[in-house]
DNA sequence: TGCTAAGCGAGACGGTACGTCCCGTCTTAAT
DNA sequence: ATTAAGACGGGACGTACCGTCTCGCTTAGCA
């Protein structure tokens, strides 16, 4: 939101709480393309300056909004480190839910263009699952049950990843048994023997460049 | 592209390929936020209503024009099952690299509306490098390099997701060296000793519906 | 109203007396002040923009608007020059009450910054009346009924400088009476010798400049 | 002037002259239209409440303003009586000259709606000239200049109004020869034979109303 | 002398109406 | 029935200015 100076007549709270409801409103019933600042205006019982004085751009706005609707993100910690990473791709999931892709990608849109908002996105949106995630992960590590050399931001990647995948495109699902799986994939590999595919790609392509270790 | 009468004037189908190219130029210049269909049909050196005659509206227009640009994806077999995921995150990389971020958000955003729409997307820019991918990890599973209970689908999602992810929120790069990571995380897993963490999980929460097996 | 282009697709005539008619409402109900472009749209069942296509400003539709409801003004020929002149008052009066002080304000003082607007107010509202007034005078004129020497269009302006001036400033009534009062003074005059008036005033004053013969 | 209350810090006078000479240094170089009640503070080295706390509206203070400007109005005793007519045209002159059109028309419309302002318009503006006027001809009747009969405060009124009206659509001018032309007119009068006229009014319409006598 | 009430500069506030942009559609005349 | 051409009806925009209010302080008269 907009710095409020010092002096003058200090703003009305009550709008700017009305005014993000009204956008969660409009939001969730007319999508993100049909939100119109006017509408919200006239949900949130005020006018179209008020708005603007508040948040210079739709976008600013919407990522308000949404900020106030994701709250913290937090990962319960299980004592069992499989249902720990479990618990981190839900809380994903229930970070992405409460967003919409149809509101996510006009936005992500309008930040290539943005580095401000770009940056207003991270802070608000995408870091706070990702840090609670990131934080079971040091926690598993930290008891043994992760490989001493993990990569552990990418595989908080590789878990946020899917999730925004699947629920952008819609080519399957989020259930608990689909989660199940990604885990036991994530987790075990895929590969029936890494170090003889390695010795393998290094036999073949001696003077090249190999990235796998 | 919409169905033509048989009688009356033929269309010109130099306007066809013309609009199209400007399309692609005017996303290129100006976004798809600030493509106008104006703007497109003056560089085709057309008029409005001619376009759309042939597209109904600027999302299946943009999803023709970049349908056109992406043409077939295909990934190449370098004989070993290492270099041939790597060379399928290449795919991916290439493949989003040619519709940028900021097309394809609001395009998904709009498909959400439009299950047409939403069909034509998965068709046309979807499933084409997924496909690509597919085939790939059939052949390394053919040879015996991966393991039986893999699921395959699931690893085109982990390694589609973690590129569109990074191009989206751009926290993360998709260097050679990233890719190689990637690669090597899948492959072999993260967990010291799965069958371990397994037992453990099913040890603490008997009556509990456990997914990861 | 503005020039309309051949080719394109044409106005929709039905709008353009829409809006004036719900012009002339406005002004009745709420005055010149708070007449908003977007209530006469609202009202005329269309928008502001097709409104701003047929006139460029609030004034210039005002304006048509009050031509309009003016149209042509007319003096009966009763036969007889009193009662003609007469008639002529009332022809202003009628004029005058169709537009209204509060409208004619404002109007005027907008005319004074735009040449164009000036223009237009005289030919549709400020020309017609004086012109069926000065018909009536030449007529009068040539029965032998004036003087010689009497400036007709001087007394057009009388006979109209009254009228607007008592409807501006409310200070006096336009009744059958006053306009009698008003004929008999001009017609007769007011001095009770203006010949030996004007010999004094030539007498005290050899050397001035008498502007009075 | 809105009424002081003898508690509290008592109003600094410097900013009440500060602010009417400002209006009318705005009022002169911008007009009407364009007088912003924060551009008159500016220019008066205060704000906008010390301006509002004065005078409740843009109409009462450029009506302040503007009878600061006109002072007393006054005609000369010539000694003549078509010369002190000519004078008192001068007296509505100059009084006009000073309000300007651009000012009078929107003030007047403001006045439609507020009796109040009206009230006050005719005592600063309207009035003062106006009694000037009176004065002169009450002398000229004493003289026995004026026929019995003149209506004098018709005569005021056209003397007034064609000032007004000239000066409001400009369609003539104020020069010392359409001055003396109107003396002329209205002294000597405009008929040939008025008696004759009134005679043959009577005749033609028997049992009809006769305003003229 | 301290209290109180109003005025002061400063400046942002809530809100009305503005004039414009661009959309997607429609009409015309010709092909 | 399509074409090129171009104006149309209309939804939403972001802004300018209005008249009001709050702030923190100053200034006088009353107690």
């Amino acid at each position: 939101m907009t710095v409020v100076s010092r002096t003058g007549r200090p703003r009305d709270p009550h709008i700017d709480t009305a005014v993000l409801k009204a956008t969660l409103a409009v939001l969730d019933e007319s999508g993100y393309a049909r939100l119109t600042i006017d509408e919200v205006a006239r949900r949130a019982g005020t006018t179209k300056p008020a708005v603007y004085r508040r948040w210079p751009s739709r976008q600013q706005l919407v990522l308000a909004a949404l900020g106030l609707r994701l709250g913290g993100a937090r990962a319960r910690d299980t004592g069992c480190t499989l249902c720990d990473v479990d618990e981190c791709l839900r809380v994903f999931v229930r970070a992405f839910r409460r967003i919409s892709p149809e509101v996510l990608g006009p936005l992500l849109a309008d930040c290539a263009n943005d580095a401000q908002l770009q940056r207003a996105f991270m802070t608000m949106l995408f870091d706070p699952p990702r840090a609670a995630v990131r934080h079971t992960l040091d926690r598993a590590y930290e008891k043994g049950d992760l490989r001493e050399d993990a990569d552990r931001e990418l595989v908080v990647d590789l878990l946020g990843s899917l999730i925004y995948y699947r629920a952008l495109f819609r080519h399957a699902g989020t259930s608990d048994q689909e989660i199940g799986r990604t885990v036991k994939a994530l987790m075990q590999g895929i590969a029936t023997d890494y170090p003889r595919l390695l010795a393998h790609s290094r036999a073949m392509s001696a003077g090249r460049h190999h990235p796998h270790c």
